[in-house]
DNA sequence: TCGAGCCGTTGCAGTAAATGCAACAGGCAT
DNA sequence: ATGCCTGTTGCATTTACTGCAACGGCTCGA
């Protein structure tokens, strides 16, 4: 739309690439030497742009900066919100929100099932972290070092014949996390409660928070509820695309 | 210098601080609703700038693959060479550039000494990594659990009798060395050799180098090697923030 | 149901601002 | 010293950016 800007905003793919000189900047963007060098200095004057001793180009800091004050300034449940509310709206069941912190992780968000059968959870509490699917997702997205140092510390309450009781079994349960990519808790915590669940991930890849879906045994099979990863994974893949400034593929034509 | 590429940059720091609507950039940038509109468009073709589906606009993902993609391709020993080159002429001594790898430090890049008596290294050799500073520097960056993994993997050769021969000995001296911001090996590794040095930090604040000076005892004292300490650092400071893209303060009128 | 208000979007005419040219300047190597 | 290479500047041309005003879609309230 904008020639000019479109111009300046081509010269930054090209200098992540590497460091490069006016006439190299110049050639690839098809104008003349004194116009790349005026794009360039608007872009240097805004810190875009840091120019090396050798006077070669490069991206400069504010690129970095701006890039991690975006992210801190973002609210993964504002943007998660509406697609909780749509997956509910879908499954009729209660949808969690957790993220992880200090050897805890915490319900940020829930909508309630439609059903008259609900389960006990409430926004800001701890969940229980050795069985909940969301707790196995944040947890299993830390480096390895670190994960073994958390579920050593951890306490392994017996809640139910079926809760994970001992770090060892937790760590196996984590790798599987890790490498398929969804997490479920079948009567780990609450003995007829089942629950299935997806990570939502930053731009860099990490997972920021994590997604259920949960339902007692009396509404759905575990069987049932396995049925809907599909949808608990794409709602979780479309917050993370969301989250990480991602356009998905959509307009064609104008 | 281009009032159009000005403007569009000056909305970058804007949507950092949240998701913002059009009205609101246009008042900010002080132009015609319209003006603004298509700022964003063009910011948004790039990828640079995000659509929510309440309309708002945000930053996009394209920052954050820049700000990847650009420290992928940055070569800190081509940015740090003409430091260590000049902080070689300014002291006479070897200097050497490491960086960590795979519970290893190697060299990757070295600047010899001016006086006849040398140390032994050579590029991308490993570096005795209990004893030399830059090891200490490395490993004292990494977070804590992965740090005390480290310690307890490493062999301890007592080089000589100033070597660190355990784990609980050397963590401790990281602990020093991450608070203090700088290391020395003195006689830890060859017996008559001593060495001051710091971290080249990356955008992030992590260290992704670490350089050091090295001299023999018979050419200048330990005391007299621990002057030279600012310097070192100064000079470890530079090279980070060059690294990292940061200008600076120089030019003051053009 | 209708209408008012709010915001984003579009077409257009005027002109400000970006462009390319050509000449200059500074550094480096021959 | 001299020539080349690369970045920089002043200027005339005209392109493309701006602001205006009118339109359109949507939401909210009467």
């Amino acid at each position: 739309m904008s020639q000019t800007v479109d111009r300046a905003l081509s010269i930054l793919p090209l200098l992540a690439e590497g460091p490069a000189n006016l006439e190299q900047v110049a050639a690839r963007l098809g104008v003349h030497k004194s116009t790349a060098l005026r794009l360039l200095r608007t872009l240097h004057e805004h810190g875009i742009v840091h120019r090396q001793p050798d006077q070669r180009y490069r991206l400069g800091s504010r690129i970095f900066a701006l890039a991690q004050q975006a992210v801190e300034n973002l609210d993964v449940r504002e943007i998660a919100h509406p697609h909780l509310v749509e997956l509910n709206a879908r499954t009729g069941h209660t949808v969690h929100l957790a993220v992880h912190e200090e050897d805890e992780v915490l319900y940020i968000d829930k909508v309630e099932s439609r059903y008259p059968v609900r389960m006990y959870s409430r926004i800001g509490k701890p969940v229980a972290i050795t069985n909940a699917a969301v707790a196995k997702l944040l947890l299993a997205d830390l480096p390895e070092q670190e994960r073994r140092a958390v579920a050593q510390r951890l306490d392994y309450p017996r809640y139910t014949a079926r809760s994970i009781t001992d770090a060892k079994t937790f760590l196996a349960e984590l790798a599987k996390v890790r490498e398929q990519g969804w997490a479920t808790d079948l009567g780990g915590h609450e003995e007829s409660i089942n629950c299935v669940g997806a990570p939502v991930r930053g731009p860099d890849g990490r997972a920021v928070a994590a997604m259920s879906v949960s339902a007692p045994n009396v509404v759905v099979s575990a069987d049932e509820l396995l049925g809907l990863l599909p949808l608990v994974r794409r709602t979780a893949d479309a917050i993370s695309d969301e989250y990480s400034g991602k356009t998905p593929e959509k307009e064609r034509h104008p």
